[in-house]
Formats: C-alpha cells, structure tokens, sequence
DNA sequence: GAGAATATAGTCAAATTTGGTCAAAACTGT
DNA sequence: ACAGTTTTGACCAAATTTGACTATATTCTC
C-alpha cells in the first residue's frame, strides 16, 4: 500500500463512519499527520476523490483555508444512473469508465458478475479501435447499458 | 526442472494451501529471492497462470505497485461457450447475436437481465459504426464478454 | 484603507518506483 | 541440427512522490 492509498482510506474512512455527507481538512495538517508534502494531498484528491467515484471538491486557499470532500447523494437509482450518463458524454476513458462500474456495484445498482460483463464489453482490446474514437464509442456503449439499467428490474 | 517451473511452483504452493483464493507479490521481491530477472515473472505468469489454466491476473505499477494473481474454476457450460465463440468469428449479425443470446439464456448461462445489459451493448444503435465494421466489432465485444462468461460464476 | 506580511491551497514537471513488452541469446530434448 | 522453451536485458509505460513556483485569501501595520 502505498502513502497515497493510506491516506485515501483515512479520509474514507472519516467520511463513510456515521454517514457524513462531508469533511473538512487543512491540507498541511494532513501532510504533516502522514509525513509527506502538502501537494500529494492534491494528488490524492485528484485520483480518488473524482467526480466518477462519486465525490465533489470545495476549498479555500489563504488564511482559514481548507479543503472540502463531499460524497454526491442521490434520491434512487434512477438518479444516479442519470448523473452518470450525463458525466460520461461525449466520451470516458477505461480508467474511469472502472471507476463508474465500481460505484454502481458500491451502490448495489449491479452486481459484481454485472460489473465484470460490462467491463469486458468496453475493454480497450475488445473495442479494439484507436483513440479517440475509443472513448466515443466506449460511452455509447456505456450509456446504451445505463439506460437498459433504468428501467430493468433486479433479478 | 527451469527456474520458471520452481517459481510457479512456489506461487502455487502459496495459493493452493490454506485454499486462498488470491496472492498479491510484488515481481522484484520474487525476482530477487529467485535470483532471476523481473521479466522471468511475467514469463511464469504468462505461459503457467493463464484464463485457461483457470488463473486471473491483476497489476498495477508506480509505487504501491503488484501482482496478484486470483484462482477461479470455469463453468459447466464452458464448452458451449466455446462453441459459440467459434461461430461468431470473425463478425456477427444484430440478428444472430439475439439468437446467440436467447440460446445462452435457456441454458441458463445468462439471466434475464443480463441477457438484456448484453444485448443493449451490442445494438446497431450503441456502436454507431458502418457495416461492415460493426459486425466485426460487435463480434469482438462479445467475444469478450462470452470469454469472461466462461469463467465467472452465477451468484 | 492601502500595502505588506502571512497563511493557505494549486499546478506542474522532474525524479522515483514500480510492472510490461519484445526480441535476441541460451538452453533442451529428439 | 532443428523446434520449442526459457532466460536475459534493453527499452517502455504507468503510478507515485517530491519540490519549486504560483495563486489566492486573510491579517497586520501604518
């Protein structure tokens, strides 16, 4: 596990205890808890904290500063997947195309089998075309399941 | 008996005992205690813990990084989905992918439901492309899809 | 209130730390 | 000797870590 994967659980773990909708931290006060420089706070935040996984940033630079982490609610299913297919025009990339897999299966929306059909139909090789067209095509796909995903029922 | 086949002798020893479903190395540190180079692992990994071997291979790079290598058993309708990977090469219609997909559900390969996440990414509609390209690409995707079906397990 | 000092956070690219690919060389069995 | 397999190493790709430089907000001083 790597600084940054640590830091990623502690600040998850913050928000997902008691069902809090939001944290707050100084960035220095973090960077000095884990021994590292302020900056891999921003790179933490860049790479886990994205809108695909379900998470929205606010801060504050000068005195009083701060950094806020807010989880991205939703009324039901419905919702999220809407949110997710706007998110994904007019094109997603593999890595976060995971991630959206990821919080739907999080969200109970599929189930782990469901995510790993999914994946495989919009794997890099199985589309096998070059980018950027790729990432085109990738969220057609995507959003052709999404919208099948809304009005299917579970098993 | 080659160095690769004591390494994956040693990686199988770890996974079969204690009925692990997964181990997680790191390719230097194994590199190092065989005395070999890194690129020996990947050797090892690609020619002994291959899908049709029944193994699963995970990664990731930079800092933090590994390898893990997960065990799964295949399905019992491994056969017919091989046959069916056969049939649809190189192309396949929208038409017979429907076929395709209505047989896999009365054998219970696929659900209902998947049978409907499936079908909605490989319609005309979602892959936007001529023919006979589309044909080609819908036959890719779900080949992709039917080869991670052979072996996934249903809930 | 203007300007200076201070306190934050953000950006970006270089350095570092992993793992991946590929083809040439070496080895093995027949 | 040939074919197939294994070993090796040079080069590539991706993720993380670090730090210099930048931007912005607040507080202090006059």
């Amino acid at each position: 596990m790597s600084i940054s994967d640590i830091i990623e659980e502690y600040l998850k773990n913050i928000l997902h205890e008691n069902e809090k909708k939001m944290i707050e931290i100084k960035r220095s006060e973090i960077a000095d808890q884990f021994e590292c420089v302020p900056s891999q706070i921003n790179y933490v935040i860049n790479t886990r904290f994205t809108m695909e996984r379900g998470y929205i940033i606010e801060s504050k630079r000068g005195g009083g500063g701060y950094i806020r982490i807010f989880r991205i609610e939703h009324q039901d299913e419905f919702e999220l997947i809407d949110e997710i297919i706007q998110m994904i025009q007019p094109k997603i990339s593999q890595q976060a195309a995971i991630d959206v897999l990821e919080r739907l299966e999080e969200k109970e929306v599929i189930s782990l089998r469901e995510k790993a059909i999914i994946f495989s139909g919009i794997e890099r090789e199985a589309l096998a075309v070059m980018l950027p067209a790729r990432d085109e095509l990738r969220a057609r796909i995507l959003t052709s399941i999404l919208t099948t995903l809304k009005y299917i029922n579970k098993a």
